[in-house]
DNA sequence: CATTTTTGTGCAAACGTTGGCGCAAAATCT
DNA sequence: AGATTTTGCGCCAACGTTTGCACAAAAATG
C-alpha cells in the first residue's frame, strides 16, 4: 500500500460520501447510466467537476475486464509512411476513446518480454502497422484471444487486415506508364517478406506485360532510400541496350533512393527513364522529386482498422475479415513530360 | 463482471492453489522477495511457466500505486528526427520494463480529453519531445504530481529536462563557416515558439557577428520541408547585392527545402551559398543533400531523460533538473568545396 | 537447555471500480 | 382502492495484486 505522501485523488468513494449516496450510484451516474435520475447525475457531475475527479482506469479495467487499451506495433519510423500512419492511428483512437500502448517502433525484431507486456496491460485488441515479420506481438495476442487488425499488411491467421488494394495499384500504374509509351520496366521491389510489395509488384508485372510491355529488370531495394538508390546505381551500370525505359518502386522511399541516384548519374527523368512509386508521401511530392505515385485511402484505412478492432473486442469470436480499399493514382512529374501540378486519376 | 467466456487465464491465485501456498507467497516469490526460499522460488516459478501464468499490471497498479507506464508527447513525426527520436524511446524504455501510453502525435494542439487520460491511466511519469507549445498535458502533469521530463525542449516549471546545448551548436556551427571564409549568413529560423531554434540561432549570431560576419537575413521556416522551401525562394529573389554567402538552418528539414530552392533557381551548393542544418536527420546525409549539420547525441539524450524520470518517481518531489548535452559538427559537403565523406569535428 | 535472532510463510485488508440483485417509493394501471 | 409496473438507489461481492503484520519453525546465541 504505501502511497506517496500527496493529498489522495479523489475517488468515487469520497464524491459518494460528499454526495451522501452509495458508490454505485455515484459510478452508474457518472458513466451516465440510465437509472439514475437527472437531478441527482447532475449533482454529481458537478461535485465530480468541483472536487477534480478523475476516474482510475486500473479499477475500471479490473473490474470490467476492459481496458481501453489498443496495444500498437509500429513499423520502421523511418519511412515516413508510418509516420504519417502513427498521427492518423492516435487521432483517430482518440476520438473514439481509445488510447494506444505502444509496443513497438522501428525495423528491429521485436522481443517477447515486449510482446508480452501487452497481455499484462489488458490491451483490448491489437493493431500491427509492421510490413515485416516482426508480428510475434500478433501471435501473442491471437493465442490469448486478442483480437488483432492488421493495417497495410497481409493478414495473417487469427487476424482481420485492411489494406491498400495493391494489386489494383500496381496494375493501375502499369497502365499509366504503358499509356505513356514505356516498353521496358524495371521494377524495384522490396524483398520477399513484404506482402505489399509483392502484391503491388504481381500486379505491376501482370498488367505490364499483358499490354505488350516488358519486365526488363528486378531490383531488391529493401524497402529503403538506400536500397533504392543502389538500385539506381545498378541500373546506372547496366549496357545502354539493357536499360528500362520506365520504372515502378513499390514504395515512394525507394523511388526516391533511385531517383537521386539515376540523376546523379545524368539520367533525365521523367525524359530517359519515368519512374513511379507508391504510398504518396508527401516527401516524394515535393518539387525536387514530384514522383508519380499511388495514393493510399489513409484516413479510411484507419478508419475502417479501427472498426474492425472495436467490433471484435465488443464481440469477440467474430470471424476474421479482410478489407481492401481502392487508393487513387496520383501522377506528377515523374511521368510527365510537361510539368505541372499534379493531377489525379481514380484507380 | 461480465466474463467472456474465453478460458480463465492463470492468475496469483490459481497459483497458490496449485502450489498449495498462499497468494502472498506466490507474489513475492515471483517478485522475487528475499523473504521467500530458493525452493520455494524455483517451484512456483516452474508451476507458472507451466500454467502460463501472466501479471495483470491494472491489479498491480491498482494495489502498488505504480502503473510502469509512461506518457509520450511526440512532436509532429513528419520531422524525420521525432521518428529517430520514437525509436529510441521505445527501445531504451522496453529495456528498462517501461511502456509508453501515447497521447499525442503531430503538430496539432493537444486535446484536453486526452491529456486527462494520463491521469485516469496512472502514469507514473511523463516524457514530452515536442517542440511546440502543446504542453497542455505537460501541465495537467505538473499539477497532479506526475514528474514531467522534456527532450529537446526547454523546461517548463515544474518539468525537468534534457536537451542538446543548441546555443553551442549554433556557435559550433558559425565558428565552422566563418572558417570557411562565409561573411554574410541567412538564418533559417523557427518561429517564435521554438526554444530549440532560438538558442540555435542565438549561439550562431553571436559567434558569427563576433568573428566579424553578418547576419544579413532571417527566415521564418516554420520548421518544415516546405517553409525551408519557401524561404530558399525568398532567398532567389534576394537582390544579388543582399544575397547571403551561407546559411543556416534551424534544423536539416528546413535545410533541406531551402536547398531544393535554391538549387531549382540556379544557385550552387556549396559554390553560391554554403547551407548547414542541424539535427542529423538520415535524410539530411544523403548524397543528393550531403548537408553540414550539428548531430545531437540522441541515444545520450534519452538515457538521461529515462534517468531522470525514473529517479524522480522513485523518489518525488526532488528538484527540477537541466541536463544540456554536448552534439557534435558533422561537416558534409554543403559547406566544403571538395567532396568526399562526412567527417566528425566535436564541438 | 533456555533464550534471542533469523527465516519463511500465512492472514487479511486494502486499491477504485463495476454490476447483479434486492427493495423501497413513486407512478401507472385496473 | 388495490394491483402492477416503473424508477431510483443501495448493498455487496467480485476483479488480481501488494504489503503490513503476525507467527511458527529453524538457527544461532548465551
Amino acid at each position: 500500500m504505501e502511497h506517496v505522501p500527496t493529498r489522495p485523488r479523489a475517488t468515487i468513494v469520497t464524491l459518494s460520501r460528499l454526495a451522501g449516496v452509495s458508490a454505485s450510484t455515484v459510478s452508474r451516474a457518472l458513466r451516465g447510466d440510465a437509472r439514475i435520475s437527472k437531478s441527482m447525475r447532475a449533482r454529481i457531475m458537478a461535485l465530480a467537476a468541483e472536487a477534480g475527479y478523475l476516474p482510475n482506469a486500473f479499477a475500471r479495467t479490473l473490474s470490467s475486464g476492459r481496458s481501453g487499451l489498443l496495444g500498437l506495433v509500429l513499423g520502421p519510423a523511418t519511412n515516413p509512411f508510418y509516420a504519417m500512419l502513427l498521427e492518423e492511428l492516435v487521432t483517430q483512437a482518440a476520438a473514439r476513446g481509445l488510447r494506444f500502448l505502444i509496443v513497438h517502433a522501428g525495423g528491429g525484431a521485436i522481443d517477447d518480454a515486449t510482446a508480452a507486456a501487452l497481455l499484462h496491460y489488458q490491451v483490448d485488441g491489437c493493431l500491427v502497422t509492421s510490413a515485416d515479420m516482426s508480428s510475434r506481438a500478433a501471435d501473442i495476442c491471437a493465442t490469448n484471444g486478442v483480437p488483432v487488425v492488421m493495417i497495410n499488411r497481409v493478414p495473417r491467421l487469427h487476424a482481420s487486415a485492411v489494406s491498400c488494394d495493391n494489386e489494383a495499384g500496381g496494375r493501375t500504374m502499369a497502365l499509366h506508364l504503358r499509356g505513356a509509351g514505356h516498353r521496358r520496366a524495371a521494377v524495384l521491389h522490396s524483398g520477399a517478406v513484404s506482402s505489399n510489395g509483392i502484391d503491388r509488384e504481381r500486379g505491376f508485372a501482370a498488367a505490364f506485360t499483358e499490354g505488350g510491355g516488358e519486365i526488363a529488370a528486378r531490383f531488391d531495394a529493401r524497402s529503403t532510400y538506400e536500397g533504392g538508390y543502389d538500385s539506381g546505381r545498378a541500373i546506372l551500370a547496366l549496357p545502354a541496350s539493357r536499360r528500362p525505359d520506365c520504372l515502378f518502386a513499390v514504395s515512394d522511399i525507394i523511388a526516391m533512393g533511385a531517383m537521386d541516384a539515376l540523376r546523379g548519374g545524368g539520367v533525365t527523368i521523367p525524359g530517359e527513364i519515368a519512374m513511379a512509386g507508391f504510398d504518396c508521401i508527401p516527401d516524394a511530392a515535393r518539387p525536387a522529386y514530384d514522383i508519380t505515385s499511388f495514393e493510399q485511402p489513409l484516413a479510411t484505412m484507419v478508419q475502417r482498422g479501427l472498426d474492425l478492432l472495436t467490433t471484435r473486442i465488443a464481440t469477440p469470436g467474430l470471424p476474421d475479415e479482410t478489407v481492401l480499399l481502392r487508393g487513387q493514382l496520383v501522377i506528377r512529374g515523374s511521368t510527365r513530360p510537361a510539368m505541372g501540378a499534379g493531377q489525379v486519376v481514380t484507380a
